[in-house]
DNA sequence: ACACTTTTGTTGTAATTACAACGGATTGTT
DNA sequence: AACAATCCGTTGTAATTACAACAAAAGTGT
């Protein structure tokens, strides 16, 4: 039933035999229903998650014991990968955001399996995915609000190769991406726009500042 | 003359053949004279550098064209793998910061190769720098100063089990994996300690508040 | 011991930002 | 259309933080 969305997934690019390589990957399918949790803080269990409909929220316990929403996984994302490959016990829990089917597939099987397609492939993806939270990182490191936007700003310009361009959440999206309260984006985006620096309808963005820099 | 550091490489754990090895991943040492450029951003070669001696200084261009150092490599430690494995260009700039010796190696080897043991161990490592870099994005993305320091003082707790342990780096340091100005840092720390949450003295610290929260 | 460099703590100020509260806009549902 | 729910912008205030400047402290090499 969702052999199409299988296919697609950047996991099993290249490889012929998916139906086998699933066999020994000891693939299995789960349904979560909304709400439900679907991998639990403090497991070790070696295997990872393909979301294959649906979403998921990656939440982490704060020192309150508080509930952060980390990250939010859609279709065809992968979540559990580092703590599997890396043999190490989860540090966050996943709970189904709707309705949604989990492939579950072992970090094992990868590494060892005759596919040397799989193992590269992950690695691939292991390190696109290193580029993306290093980026993150710097952004975040800047020292003002207006720095992290604007860093942030020129990365999604640069990746979209076009002065006019669209960011992928809404205000509370972005301002968790970037760490910041919600209100203080909004008003700092004003006033960059008042300011000329940016311009903005609801998530498309246009930066007026050169290529070079302010 | 450095078989032994590469004898005790995380990348070759495991690995029987080393020479055989080296050569399949066409290996080369080179010299690096201190603040030469080993790695230039733009570049797109499919090699990663491993350090087999002094150090190094990774570097990116912010904004305005002012160099920022976003890391620094000891010995035995990679860089430029992540741009290596996932086919992207660097975007950052990588200088000896001492006289250094560094291990060339083709990405593509890894993959290719006959032993399976070399991706193996890459994933893990590419694994768990993810997990080392989702936390580290935890820390910077709290909304205050005293929160972001609390949670970074709370994961090297737990990760050294004791009640006392010491930071990998000095005020600046810090300040730096923190996203956050010196002096500012600084201030905070001192606040803290007088408020009778944290003591510390020089990079040794003391959480006094309990394992579950404030 | 000496000069020198580097690191760190302190202070003051201006600017920024978190936070809470509220109202308008949008969306989806009945 | 009415309704609820969600998202977003604005405002005000208190608290935080960046930044610059300076002095103390610690390390470095001669």
């Amino acid at each position: 039933m969702y052999e199409r969305v299988i296919a697609q997934l950047p996991l099993f690019a290249g490889v012929e035999d998916i139906k086998g390589a699933l066999e020994n990957l000891g693939a299995r399918g789960a349904d979560y229903a909304k709400g439900v949790q679907i991998f639990a803080a403090g497991e070790k269990s070696g295997r990872l998650g393909v979301l294959l409909s649906g979403g998921a929220d990656i939440v982490k316990e704060d020192a309150a014991g508080d509930p952060v929403t980390v990250a939010r996984i859609g279709e065809g994302e992968m979540f559990g990968e580092a703590f599997a490959f890396a043999e190490l016990p989860l540090t966050v829990s996943v709970y189904a955001a709707c309705p949604s089917h989990v492939l579950w597939l072992s970090a094992e099987g990868i590494l060892a399996g005759k596919e040397a397609r799989l193992s590269a492939n992950a690695l691939r993806l292991f390190a696109r995915k290193n580029v993306y939270l290093t980026e993150r990182i710097y952004h975040l490191s800047r020292h003002t609000l207006a720095e992290k936007v604007l860093s942030y700003l020129r990365s999604v310009r640069r990746e979209a190769g076009r002065e006019i361009f669209a960011l992928p959440f809404g205000r509370q999206g972005m301002a968790d991406f970037l760490g910041c309260d919600r209100s203080a984006l909004s008003a700092l985006l004003a006033k960059l726009k008042r300011a000329g620096v940016i311009d903005y309808h609801k998530n498309v963005f246009r930066l007026i500042e050169n290529e070079q820099g302010p």
